[in-house]
DNA sequence: TAACCCATCTTTTTT
DNA sequence: AGATGGGTTA
């Protein structure tokens, strides 16, 4: 057992280090607007520290104030505090929160950035110890799954039925693991290839040492090999660092893990900020367990719990508190708040025929509350899928609702701006195969496929880039004549282009180049509806270069920084999914979909079980926590989904809610809801005869949870997972069906069928026009 | 080489 | 439904 403390509502004890600290000076004013926990994180600054931080206990006001803190009582000076992040968005609001409280000072701050941006930092300054140049290129996914492709058809393995999707993926989750190619466990590439996907694995990597380059998880994965294998720039590190932060630290990854590790080994100064309750990216690597470990790992450490909630109102926190608790694996936490708030709401529960009329009765309370003077901009809808953002922007473009939409396809993703950065790349990297790759043929020059395998052919067989064989091949008869000519043409362009590199402002460079290789005129040609907006990028592309100081300098950036701010500041309705709103409030939200199927979302029940359940959980605890004053919660008796109507059967979550903090609206529209009896289409139904919600509340799941509840117990336990998934599937149906497999049974809009499959009240019917779908059994009639 | 047709897939997203 | 990608055809 490790000599561990663990403090939940502390202040500063008569006494105490921090008591005595804090006789000994004045408090300084930002240390004393923080409440006693707070104030703690911040102040006990030496050792390692980990601070539960709840959803809106102020977590980045501790993160900021304590660097503030390590620097005004000279502890430490900018540049040897490293602090990281996950997204470029959290470090930049960061910095700005810090420069508020230090001033200007905040710019020496040279290790402040996400763990991929301080990874490079520190390979480009060791590259050649682990076999690169210092000037290597940063692969996105795009590049990375093209050149598996590549890898795959090279190993003569049938892309086709092996795809390079599915290779990133795997590869993507062993570097995410910290495993390097011999230390994939046997049997882990599963049947992928026939067993050969550590092998292709291992041919990737020689791909990327020779093209100079890395992807996203080699970034963390070469630096853990540098400290490894190096362990006096290990060292160099432990001296540089005096105190290390953490942010989000529920969503590091193995490899992220280990590399905070490796590093805090130095001083052990380390402090890191999370919250369990709202890890919700174990579907990309990461592993709750860290912070379960964390005392584990550094013994001695410091928990402490910020439960203090400043955001929501009781109504809000009661009901997401008590939907999390339904969770087994967590460290637990009570987050309550002293707000004083009379007119504070119940969370609404609202329920609508299908998603259309869901997307119109929330238009509708939208109306409304702007009539009352609230602003769009303290509005959003959080949804699950991003599919669900359709009908709602189709609503909200009938009634002439602002809206914006957070998240998509992002700018430096679109097609347009990638193709101009390949020709970029090729022109400040002449052996940028990948980026050659892209642009050789577009526009359009005649150098198709055939010619393209030549130069790959060609430049592998000699051990040089294809942009170095496309030198050599035209210089030879190889080559057909008119493609020669193109190539060539193609080749002495960016000789010209390359010669300009430095002499002229990068940015009339790019201009230069995106005239003269005719990618300009290529959309200016073109007459879809999205060419002008996609030439507009282009110009928006050229202005934001601006900020740079040359092409190198920018094309570094954009590698890793692959998004950008738009801020807009038009009063509008945000829409985003669930896990773009981790982070912000809102004083009203609207959280549609709340379906057995999209949320939970059966797949993450299918492939992560009841982990994947409590994640799900995780993310509906995330969207009430977003809610400062208003949440409400939608269910749609029908959805379209893949292009077929299903029938849906409310959420598992509306059963965890608590009805004390819920209010259960009625539905009155005349479009016909739940419980307008016989209106809807669909005939008889469980749904149109009774109030669902009523019958919620008497559900053996809810009344278990009441129980659970009352009794201040966790539910129970179960190790085996069969069981528990069992129990789910009992929870989510109630009933048994009384229906047979191989039955013929009928439905109102589907028509005809037979039974193929019965899981509880869900059957699986193949129906003999609609196709074979999975309907509610009180959906269909015997026949 | 471009147009066209068919099969396939469809959660969440950062770097 | 709708997008995407690959293979086939003119």
């Amino acid at each position: 057992m490790t000599a561990s403390s663990d403090i939940t509502a502390p202040g500063p004890r008569p006494g105490g280090i921090a008591a005595r600290a804090l006789g000994a000076k004045p408090i300084p004013d930002y240390v004393a607007r923080l409440n006693p926990e707070q104030r703690l994180a911040v102040e006990t600054t030496d050792g390692p520290v980990l601070v539960l931080a709840g959803a809106g206990t102020g977590k980045t006001r501790v993160l900021t104030t304590r660097i503030a803190h390590l620097l005004a009582t000279g502890k430490a000076h900018p540049s040897q505090i490293l602090a990281v992040t996950f997204t470029n968005k959290a470090a930049r609001e960061m910095r700005h929160r810090i420069g508020d409280l230090i001033g200007p000072s905040v710019e020496g701050m040279n290790w402040l950035g996400t763990f991929h941006s301080i990874g490079v930092k520190i390979l480009r300054r060791h590259a050649e110890l682990v076999g690169l140049k210092s000037s290597f290129t940063i692969l996105d996914t795009d590049d990375q799954i093209r050149l598996m492709k590549q890898v795959i058809q090279a190993e003569g393995i049938d892309e086709k039925r092996w795809p390079a999707k599915q290779l990133a993926a795997l590869i993507d989750g062993w570097k995410n693991r910290g495993l390097v190619p011999k230390d994939v466990p046997p049997g882990d590439g599963g049947s992928f290839a026939n067993g050969k996907a550590v092998k292709l694995y291992i041919a990737y990597q020689e791909r990327l040492k020779v093209l100079n380059a890395c992807d996203f998880g080699d970034l963390l994965l070469e630096n853990l090999r540098l400290f490894r294998e190096h362990p006096d720039v290990l060292k160099e590190y432990h001296q540089r660092f005096h105190y290390m932060l953490v942010d989000e630290y529920q969503d590091t990854n193995v490899a992220q893990y280990l590399w905070l590790r490796l590093l805090a080994q130095g001083r052990r100064n380390i402090c890191c900020v999370g919250d369990d309750d709202q890890s919700i990216y174990g579907w990309r690597g990461a592993e709750v367990d860290n912070i379960l470990r964390f005392e584990k790992d550094f013994p001695g450490a410091v928990v402490i719990r910020l439960e203090r909630n400043y955001r929501s109102t009781s109504h809000i926190l009661g009901a997401a508190s008590h939907l999390i608790a339904h969770n087994q694996g967590r460290l637990g936490k009570t987050l309550f708040t002293e707000a004083n708030d009379p007119d504070s709401v119940k969370v609404q529960v609202s329920s609508s025929w299908d998603s259309e009329e869901e997307a119109r009765a929330i238009g509708e309370k939208i109306e409304d509350l702007q009539r009352q003077g609230h602003r769009l901009n303290d509005m959003a809808i959080l949804v699950r899928a991003s599919f669900q953002m359709r009908s709602f922007e189709d609503r909200f473009i009938t009634l002439g609702l602002n809206y914006r939409v957070i998240g998509g396809p992002r700018f430096y993703e679109r097609q347009e701006i990638r193709d101009a950065l390949a020709y970029f790349r090729v022109v400040a990297q002449p052996a940028d195969d990948l980026a050659f790759e892209r642009i050789v043929n577009t526009p359009r020059r005649g150098i198709g496929d055939t010619s393209i395998k030549l130069l790959y052919d060609y430049g592998r067989s000699r051990g040089i880039p294809i942009t170095q064989a496309a030198e050599e091949l035209v210089q030879t008869e190889e080559v057909k004549a008119k493609t020669r000519t193109a190539l060539r043409d193609l080749m002495a362009s960016f000789e010209r282009w390359r010669g300009k590199l430095g002499t002229i402002k990068h940015t009339e460079l790019a201009e230069i180049i995106l005239d003269e290789s005719g990618y300009t005129e290529m959309w200016q040609q073109d007459r879809s509806a999205d060419a002008p907006g996609r030439l507009e990028n282009l110009k928006e592309l050229i202005r934001s270069m601006d900020e740079f100081e040359s092409m190198e300098g920018f094309l570094e950036h954009i590698a890793l920084v692959m998004d950008k701010d738009n801020a807009e500041n038009q009063d509008a309705v945000s829409i985003m999914t669930l896990h773009s709103a981790k982070g912000l409030e809102f004083e009203t939200v609207f959280l549609p979909g709340w379906e057995e199927g999209l949320f939970p979302h059966q797949r993450a029940l299918d492939e992560s079980g009841r982990a994947g359940l409590e994640e799900e959980r995780r993310l509906a605890y995330v969207g009430i926590t977003r809610a400062k004053k208003r949440a409400s919660i939608w269910f749609a008796s029908n959805r379209r989904i893949h292009g077929l109507w299903q029938s849906n059967v409310p959420s598992r979550f509306l059963d965890e809610l608590p009805e004390k903090h819920v209010d259960v609206v009625e539905q009155t529209s005349n479009y016909g809801g739940y419980n307008v009896g016989g209106v809807g289409n669909y005939g008889a139904s469980r749904f149109d005869r009774a109030d669902p919600f009523q019958n919620t509340y008497s559900t053996p799941g809810w009344q278990r949870a009441q129980a659970n509840r009352a009794a201040g117990a966790k539910p129970a336990a179960k190790s085996n997972t069969r069981l528990i998934e069992g129990e789910l599937i009992a929870k989510s149906t109630g009933s048994k069906s009384d229906y047979a497999i191989g039955e013929r049974v009928f439905h109102q809009k589907f028509g005809y069928g037979h039974i193929e499959d019965i899981e509880g009240n869900k059957l699986t019917v193949a129906f003999e026009k609609a196709g074979t779908k999975k309907v509610v059994d009180s959906f269909v009639s015997k026949n």
